[in-house]
This record gives structure tokens, sequence and C-alpha cells, in this order.
RNA sequence: GCCUCUGUAGCUCAGUUGGUAGAGCAGGGGACUGAAAAUCCCCGUGUCAUUGGUUCAAUUCCGAUCGGAGGCA
């Protein structure tokens, strides 16, 4: 079995700067778990580590797409695989890193994801359904053939309820079975997951309120027009960043009304993320703001994690 | 110095013809299998500024005190 070290964590938590660090310690390459980083041209944005930053660390996964490409979880699980297996072949350490948690976990969980692929204008078609009839329309077309999908969704989550009716239609098998499925096999790795967050929210969101101003000093208002006049984006426009300033260039806002909404919208996010990352009892959770800097940090996750690479 | 208005949730404010109160925003909790930085669900106790008085009962009425805003001098 191949050995892991995974860091997940809210953003604007010190995710990077600590796998990289620790990359540097135990001849580790970093794999990038970001729906969003993914993508070329949105450097500022998405807060991409600079070449400054990976210190010549390898960096996998990250800023290698077109934005205007689509991009899914399935994807990302094939790539991952075939980049750790590459890792291990050169007798480094795979560190996963990233705060996308059903990229992380699909990855480490091993889940398979089948053939079929997406059916965009069924998509299409069913929301225009839910625009006429209502998510509860939806709902009860897929409890006709998934009544177990259709028990755990709400009929206002339209996204869910629509790709629960596509893998139907486009598999002949429910959702329902074909979750199941997904899991039968098991993860081919042997990892340690490092949970990293704050004891101290309001720390957490101080340092979001910091980067988003950088990121405007860095020029994150160019960045947008530059992106978003040169690419037709797609999964990549539900990035935080750019759409928020959207009202800003149609004359609808003043800039820094659209900046504190960013701030904003970034800070729920980061509670999101908590929330999935937390959920998995097995990771551990190391307490940034409980360190007095990215050296203490840095000692404390090593110590971890070399014990685990012991086996124990 | 005088007059008027004002003090209720972290913020902006409603409200109770006297029976201890509720919206928006902020915030919190949760879900999550091919869009996931997305999508969705749930959550409002706060010395109603302080202090006396009237009353069975005061955040509500009356007085004083202390803040804040405006007006007149």
């Amino acid at each position: 079995m191949i050995k892991a070290l995974a860091i997940v964590g809210p953003t604007a938590s010190g995710k990077t700067e600590l796998a990289v660090e620790l990359a540097k310690r135990l001849s580790g390459e970093i794999v990038g778990a970001d729906s969003m980083q993914i993508y070329k041209d949105m450097q500022i944005a998405t807060a991409k580590p600079t070449a400054d930053e990976i210190c010549g660390v390898k960096y996998h996964l990250i800023d290698f797409l077109e934005p205007d490409s689509e991009f899914s979880v399935a994807d990302y699980v094939k790539a991952a695989h075939s980049v750790i297996a590459g890792i291990s072949d050169r007798g480094n350490l795979p560190i996963v890193c990233g705060g996308t948690g059903l990229y992380v976990d699909s990855l480490l969980s091993n889940l398979s994801f089948s053939e079929s692929e997406t059916d965009p204008e069924l998509r299409k078609s069913l929301m225009e359904l839910a625009e006429k009839n209502g998510g509860g329309y939806l709902l009860e077309m897929l409890r006709e053939f998934d009544p177990e999908a259709a028990s755990r969704l709400h009929e206002n989550n339209i996204k869910r309820i629509i790709r629960a009716i596509e893998i139907y239609k486009t598999t002949g098998m429910t959702a329902t079975e074909q979750n199941a499925l997904s899991r039968k096999a098991g993860s081919p790795y042997d990892y340690l997951k490092i949970f990293l967050n704050f004891k101290d929210r309001e720390r957490l969101y101080e340092r979001i309120d910091k980067r988003v101003d950088e990121m405007v000093k860095d020029g994150l208002k160019e960045e947008a027009e530059r992106v978003l006049s040169k690419y037709d984006l797609k999964t990549s426009s539900q990035a935080i960043g750019y759409k928020e300033l959207m009202p800003y260039f149609e004359g609808k806002a003043d800039f820094d009304e659209c900046v504190e909404n960013l701030k904003r919208s970034t800070r729920r996010y980061a509670k999101r993320q908590i929330t999935w990352f937390k959920r998995d009892e097995s990771a551990v959770c190391v307490y940034a703001d409980l360190f007095s800097g990215i050296d203490e940090l840095t000692e404390h996750c090593y110590k971890i994690t070399e014990k685990f690479l012991k086996g124990e």
C-alpha cells in the first residue's frame, strides 16, 4: 500500500505553507486538491501558490487546465491516482493538499466512478422543467425510480435532484445503487490526514480579510477583467473572486462594497469547508493558532507524520 | 444653559393600547458521490441604558441620572 499524507483545511488556514515545509523535510511531492487552482491564468483569485511559496517542491495538479474547460471530481480522481503512482515510483511521499473536501475524500477513499459521462442536454431540459414546475415536481419524478435518493434530497436542491435523475437516465442504474457500488473497492492508500484548523474562528476570518485585501492590492480587478474577457468560463465561473466583482463591472455597486461581499463569501466558504472536514473523525485536527508560528507547527506535524510513516 | 428627539440581539431597526420581544444583515450548526470556491437544509434570551415611582404586573406610563443626535441661544 502506498503511504500518503493529506493536509486539508479551510481556505487561508496556511495549508500550502505547511505542505511545502513538510515536503522539504520528508522528501515529498504535493498533489493539489483544489477545484479552482487547477485552472491556468486565475492566479490571484484562487490564491494559487507562487513559485516563491513552493520553493522548488514539486506541486502537481494545479495550473494545468484551460479556464474554459469542464472538469469534475471523476476527472480529478483519475488524474490524482496516476500522479500519486508516479510520486511513489520516484520513492517520494505523496502529500495531498487542498481545500476541496469532495476531491480529497473521493481520492483517498477510492470512489470508483462509472464510465458514463454527464449529459448537458438532459441537465438543461430538467432545469427548465424545474423552473416551470418547481423542484418538487422533479423530486417526485426521481421518487418513481429511486425513492431512497428522493427521500434524502430536499426539493429546493435542484442540482442534486437533476444529478440523481441523470445517473438513472444515462446508466440505467439509480444513484443509490451507483453509490453503493462506488464504495466496493477499498482505498489503495495508507494515509494520514491532517485537518489544519483554527481554534478561534475569528483569527481565521482575520486572515481571510487580510488575504482578500492583498488580492486586491495584487491586481484582482485587472485579473478579473482579463480572465472574464478572454474566456467563456464554465466550471471555473464558480470561483469566489470574480463573480463578486460583477456588480462593480456592471456599474451596479461600488468597488469596496464588492470587496466586502467577497470577504463574506470567502468566510462562508471556509465555514462549509470546516463542516466537511470535521466530519471525518479519523483526521488529526491541528489548530494552527495554538502554535507560535510556522516552524513550531511544522515540527509538530512532522513528528506525527514520522510516527505514522514508521507504522505507529 | 434651554428645548426636541433618541437609547431594544454583534449591526440597522420594528414592537408591546402595561402581561419580560421580532425582522433584515452579520453570525452559528448541518448535509454533501461526475457543477463542490457549487448546491441545499436548520437556528433569534436579549440585565429592552441606569435608577426611583405608579401598578397585582413596567421594556412599555411618570420622574431623575448617564450616553447619543439635532435645534435655539
